[in-house]
DNA sequence: TTAGGCCTGCAC
DNA sequence: GTGCAGGCCTAA
């Protein structure tokens, strides 16, 4: 479900209700949600929340003494902040309870996602943003600088996180259809020129979902319960079949590392 | 590179 | 019933 600007968008509006608030403490309703299994969550009882971050896809809470929770949410995990009287929604797998009365409900019913644990945010960053590319949204065009002679194709290049993390399938298919690009265009044969362009559409793009709090194509809400209102701007992402908005020729469908991928065919060619 | 697996829910 | 879904990992 969630790329950058829904996980920005989850922080967000996480942020002022965790922020300087002491954990009351933690419910794990589901083990092997969490990684380590049987992590010393307890450990974050009479903390105090200093700061969440964010980095591609991977949302971070982090203690005043350094304990640190990451969340990925996958295809259909969510955070909902809700006061404790709520009645709990099925799939809720981990609830960290904080003393002004306001629970943080990790929810995630297919469980792609998961909840780990680190003793410190510096071991959370080794472990879980090392073979990260960085964040999408601070790219420049010398961070791709190394792609030139390199292989792979673009679609599957910009998914991979490891050139840049936060892109997933919409916004990947967005960015090429601002770009001008071929999803299968060979990464190592792009211009510098068509760089400069990508990087440019890339921060645009999620900019702009992040200014619109992100794209809700069927379930995605923020820690509020509120959708994203992104996607009547979608130019490709769910439009195959439908007239490319630029020339009017139908945009077509493929798949692309099994992921469906909508495109133009006039517009967005291959070197 | 692609296919399949992990899971549940939904549209058809 | 079938196929599909915003992610990501592994194996062939």
């Amino acid at each position: 479900m969630p790329e950058l600007p829904e996980v920005e968008e989850v922080r967000r509006t996480l942020e002022p209700h965790v922020m300087n608030v002491r954990v009351a403490g933690v419910e794990v309703v589901r083990e092997d949600f969490m990684t380590p299994i049987g992590a010393p969550v307890q450990r974050l009882t009479g903390r105090i929340v200093v700061r969440t971050w964010r980095h591609g896809k991977k949302l971070f809470c982090i203690a005043d003494d350094g304990q640190t929770l990451m969340i990925h949410l996958g295809m259909s995990g969510r955070v909902d902040c809700v006061s404790a009287g709520v009645k709990r929604e099925l799939h809720t797998h981990v609830i960290v309870k904080l003393e002004s009365g306001t629970e943080v409900r990790l929810r995630d019913p297919r469980r792609f996602g998961g909840l780990w644990y680190y003793p410190s945010f510096e071991k959370a960053l080794a472990k879980e943003t090392g073979g990260l590319g960085p964040d999408a949204l601070e790219i420049t065009t010398s961070d791709l600088m190394h792609w030139r002679g390199a292989k792979g194709r673009l679609k599957q290049r910009l998914l991979s996180q490891k050139d840049i993390a936060g892109l997933g399938n919409i916004y990947v298919d967005e960015s090429l259809w601002l770009a001008k690009l071929h999803p299968r265009q060979e990464v190592g044969r792009l211009t510098s020129e068509q760089i400069v362009k990508l990087v440019k559409v890339i921060r645009q793009v999620l900019e702009r979902a992040v200014g619109m709090g992100g794209t809700t194509v069927r379930d995605y809400r923020n820690a509020l319960d509120q959708p994203g209102r992104f996607a009547k701007r979608l130019k490709a992402y769910g439009r195959g079949g439908k007239p490319c908005l630029r020339c009017g020729k139908p945009l077509k469908m493929l798949k692309i590392a099994s992921r469906t991928t909508v495109y133009c065919p006039l517009c967005q060619r291959c070197r």
